[in-house]
DNA sequence: GATACATGATTAAACGGTTCACTCAGCGAG
DNA sequence: CTCGCTGAGTGAACCGTTTAATCATGTATC
């Protein structure tokens, strides 16, 4: 069966293509007797726009290219669902790129984005400087940067103020009476790592707490990495009492990885972790964590993206939300 | 700056737009000196072809939408990654349609999925008959079934046997020991559901357990009504022993509910889940569930609408993966 | 009655690829 | 010498929209 076109629908209409154009975008006036005609033809054909022959004369798709990390990381998800929200209420739609952190493969999507055409592009990029996605900067495509950002990204950055959040999970450790903390981090070329062990820092600093480096471990952010920076941790001789965690899905890690080694939190080692999750409520012990506004990040994100696409010349402004500590009892 | 296109290669390779697209898509012999005059040219002018123009004439785009219920549960999330994973390495793209469960949300999506044109669609469908997908199918647009499906879908499904995975996960409660088991179930449109409580039921008539109504409960698949559900069925003047919950979710709403209730598990009540998750090891207790190989499942039934793409005629079978029960602490 | 101006719709040229049918040169066979 | 074939490449139609330019009609103006 061929496809309805927009040819069948005039013909049957007894307009011509341009009127029936005209009727479904609403670009020009045109008679109401017209355009019940026409609108009754498209309703009894089951006529349904073809949208790249849309997007080739428009030269717009009214896709938007979301580059994230890991999907099955509650919080990149959290933060999708903020985004994909706002794009159906647009009339957007999402194309996913889930790059596991791999650099190739972000350069890969990005590519494929480009092809594709997207309207723009918000990205949790793993890439530190712009030759990736610079590709889709010179193309003038809007890009948001999520999360994380980079020197000279001069794009829009929608995250969470990361040096005082991990700060003020840090003085809570302090402030509960921990001296010798340590912290469990992931690489530190991204941005939101690097913020977050200088807020770390400056804690202690301010409570004249000595930093140890052999207490301050960067680890790739997946859950068995977690597990091992939790018990290469541990196992030194002289081991911390509390450990702030950059990451939730270390402290995931880090919990079961002081299971193993029969240590108990907080009776061994306190923990503040980062990034709320539902199930740290029910683990063991209940995770006191700095928490973000997740889904509201994922929100303005996609407003943000939507603003630099309509009023094109606008500056879109960066936005940093506030970290919120939340009190369980892992310390 | 104006986009390259196929004709500016053409005119600096010295050759016929016709040629520059063999060269592209290997679609026809060309000479090696031509090949490389024209792959030179690509590079220079940083040629990128445009998927829009491309999917025109060859009515195809290389796009698979994917439908899901809710990307923020692990679940789903999993299964997006096994998913996405060979669409990569296939060169196809993904579009995300998160519907929340909600029907209207769901029709919008498959709309949208048409106008695109995607190729395919892989769906964990809300809707319990054709009337949303069966505009695909009559396109003609091959579409696999996820997690769940329906009568009379004649789509190839992915999923597990849930009835197999359900008795085991009842059985086991059983044989601990446990003689009054209730069940958190979530809609009964859904198959998995239905599936899951058949074969709870069918676990507790071999052991010649009743099954009491009241114990009984079905709650939409979310936390918040996790917890709800556990309360009902724990607040009654009569209560189980132990609980076999359907949805992960549900599973944490359930642990929560009872921790507010200052009930304990399991000396209270017992509970096996179903779906594993990191987290079910480091929650209190840890959780001992029925797992599906949820990763596996979203690569299969990737494979299975690639092949239905590739080889048309072919008839696609469904795939049923079996369950695992995951013995810990909660029973 | 001629001119100008709205009004509502049409025509045709893009958009950027793919692909079918065709050309052209070179070569071997009869 | 002609014919047919082969190998490498070209030309142009087409895919299904949007949109600038144009047109036909009716109405108001002088």
């Amino acid at each position: 069966m061929r496809r309805i076109t927009m040819a069948d629908v005039a013909e049957r209409a007894g307009v011509s293509k341009a009127t029936v154009s005209h009727v479904i975008n609403e670009t020009r006036f045109v008679e109401e007797a017209t355009k019940d005609r026409v609108r009754e033809a498209i309703r009894t054909l089951g006529y349904r726009p073809n949208v790249a022959a849309r997007s080739l004369t428009t030269q717009r798709t009214r896709i938007i290219g979301l580059i994230v990390s890991d999907v099955t990381n509650t919080f990149f998800a959290e933060l999708m669902r903020g985004i994909e929200d706002v794009l159906v209420d647009n009339g957007y739609s999402l194309m996913l790129c889930n790059t596991n952190e791999v650099l190739e493969r972000e350069e890969y999507y990005i590519d494929v984005l480009l092809r594709q055409g997207v309207d723009g592009i918000i990205a949790a990029a793993t890439s530190q400087d712009w030759d990736a996605l610079g590709e889709a900067a010179k193309l003038n495509i809007p890009i948001v940067m999520l999360d994380r950002t980079f020197e000279n990204a001069d794009s829009p950055y929608v995250g969470v103020n990361n040096h005082h959040g991990a700060y003020l999970g840090t003085r809570h450790l302090i402030e509960r009476g921990y001296r010798e903390i340590g912290i469990l981090s992931g690489f530190q070329r991204l941005s939101t790592m690097r913020e977050r062990l200088a807020g770390f820092e400056q804690a202690l600093a301010e409570a004249n707490l000595p930093l140890r480096q052999n207490w301050c471990i960067d680890s790739p952010l997946t859950i068995v990495d977690g597990v091992g920076a939790m018990q290469q941790l541990m196992s030194q001789a002289e081991r911390p009492r509390a450990v702030f965690i950059s990451n939730n899905l270390l402290s995931l890690g880090a919990l079961m990885g002081l299971r193993e080694m029969d240590l108990s939190c907080p009776a061994d080692v306190a923990i503040v972790g980062f990034d709320d999750h539902p199930w740290a409520q029910v683990s063991d012990p209940p995770l006191t964590v700095v928490r973000q506004p997740t889904y509201a990040i994922g929100e303005t994100a996609a407003h943000k993206v939507l603003k630099a696409l309509n009023d094109g010349d606008a500056e879109i402004a960066t936005a940093l939300f506030d970290c919120q500590l939340v009190m369980r009892q892992s310390c």
